[in-house]
RNA sequence: GUGGGUAUAGUUCAGUUGGAUAGAACGCCAGAUUGUGGCUCUGGAGGUCGUCGGUUCGAGCCCGAUUACCCACCCCA
């Protein structure tokens, strides 16, 4: 059998590509339009920064990551031997993880600095068992800032990035953002105990994993799919009742800000998210329609202390992340294509092989001077070479036959109005140049005008 | 890690209770007066029916195993 990608591994096909490559600038474009700047990290790091920063007890830490292993470092494992701590590594789960080592090791927040505001675009893996929407090499786009503590930067992250949703094609009404606090170190645990308590009282009615949850974290009881636990979960007590003055304060203000930009949103108790350097604001944004299991295209949040966690001084720190893939099933699932790209090209056609080494010179000549060009490499007839032009949309056709060539001429045909115009061979390229750059309809230059 | 589903042409899929040369659409190639595309018409190429084994006079179809993919749980973007 051949050869295939790994399990949860997808190629970017042509078309796909391209549009990730839109995909980027187009984040970049409106993210640089809030300051911030991008930042490139490792694909794979010190897997206890992940382990630090993430979180022990998660599932993306404890059972998804990727490890990665010199050949050198595998054999010694092999052999029974340790790995140091410092040659440990995995790709990279997520993002923050990686920006926030970087703001901390090359000291992007000075003490005193302005924030640092941080964008990234690239490839995560997780090691989980693929489905619709989710991959084990995935791409996000995301952005944090560091070193600003106040809510409207929890609000104008929010603002752009359904801004920029909309500006890919997702249409505002098939989404909704999800908009919740999660507390912080002074009121989550008295809440976290209560919810404890709550499903222990509810033991008898609750599935095993929530159970389970109880110990570990009680708070994802709350994403139960399970709907009998879902409906006990209702009257849990909610997070909000629980939250400390200053907490308080910051959620308000984030959606006052929100309401102030126009942004509806739905508040949800039972938003948790399960990155554990997650605080006080969360958020996420679903597509309802068409996606399947796997709902949320971008989710993010405040982290105050994982810049602490990482071995930085105190950095306050929100940000999100965005799955590319995901969106990709978004805007596929309400039919809207990928913005096309239309790229005017010019074909050169052969009436036969001889005047091959000519079409060749010329093809060059034309690439050269800045243009798309392509000529057949597989011995077509010219009928079959028109069919490829067509094919890849040439507004032009040149077609070079033993007669033309003999004289040291090309025709050229402007493929909308069958248009034909012989010209010197010399004088090709210019001549294109001018008119290849014409709307498919338009009517071909005088030679002495296109040459001028 | 646990369930369920699918596997037939380049692609999307038909294929009746097991029966002779396995079909369609699209795509591809070639023609339809000379050296010219889109539309139309005609013809053609292309398949070890995922793999291995079993039942049977006979298997694309039934049984078992295996692999791959998909979906869901879980988790998250």
């Amino acid at each position: 059998m051949a050869l295939q990608a790994p399990k949860g591994t997808k190629d970017l096909l042509p078309e796909q590509a391209r549009f990730w490559e839109y995909f980027k600038k187009t984040a970049y474009d409106i993210f640089g339009r809030y300051g911030y700047a991008p930042l490139e990290t490792p694909i794979f790091e010190q897997t206890e920064l992940f382990v630090r920063g993430i979180g022990e007890a998660t599932d993306v830490v404890s059972k998804e990551m990727f490890q990665v292993i010199s050949g050198e470092n595998l054999k010694n494992l092999l052999a029974g031997q340790a790995i140091k701590a410092k040659s440990q590594f995995s790709l990279r789960p997520e993002g923050t993880a990686g920006v926030v080592r970087a703001v901390v090791q090359n000291d992007l927040v000075p003490q005193g600095g302005a924030p640092a505001k941080l964008m990234y675009a690239g490839q995560m893996f997780r090691a989980e068992r693929p489905q619709m929407g989710r991959l084990r090499q995935f791409r996000q786009v995301g952005v944090e800032c560091l070193g600003a503590e106040a809510p409207s930067v929890d609000a104008e992250a929010i603002i752009m990035l359904m801004r920029f949703y909309e500006a890919i094609g997702i249409a505002r009404p098939s989404m909704r953002l999800l908009l919740n606090s999660m507390g912080c170190d002074a009121c989550r645990p008295a809440y976290r105990e209560e919810v404890r308590s709550f499903i222990l009282d509810h033991a008898q009615d609750m599935c095993e994993e929530c159970l389970h949850r109880a110990e570990i974290n009680p708070l994802r009881a709350f994403d139960c799919k399970n709907p009998h636990c879902a409906e006990i979960m209702e009257d849990a007590p909610k997070i909000t009742d629980f939250l400390c003055e200053e907490c308080r304060t910051h959620y308000a203000t984030v959606k006052s800000y929100l309401q102030l930009a126009g942004i509806e949103f739905i508040e949800d108790t039972r938003l948790v998210r399960g990155l554990d350097y997650y605080m006080r604001t969360v958020f996420e944004v679903q597509v309802t329609n068409g996606m399947g299991a796997q709902n949320a295209i971008g989710g993010g949040g405040r982290y105050d202390k994982l810049a602490e966690e990482v071995g930085g001084r105190p950095t306050p720190g929100l940000g999100f992340a965005l799955g590319f893939e995901r969106c990709v099933i978004a805007l596929e699932a309400a039919g809207n294509a990928f913005p096309a790209t239309d790229v005017p090209s010019i074909f050169l056609a052969c009436v036969d092989d001889s005047v091959r080494p000519v079409a060749f010179e010329l093809l060059q000549a034309l690439r050269d001077a800045g243009m798309t060009a392509e000529m057949d490499h597989q011995q077509r007839s010219l009928k079959s070479q028109f069919k490829l032009a067509d094919k890849m949309a040439a507004r032009t056709v040149c077609i070079l036959g033993p007669e033309e060539v003999a004289e040291g001429k090309v025709k050229v045909r402007n493929m909308g109005t069958h248009e034909e115009k012989l010209i010197d061979l010399e004088a090709a390229a210019k001549f294109l140049g001018n008119f290849g750059g014409m709307p498919y309809n338009g009517v071909m230059p005088g030679i002495e005008e296109a040459l001028d």
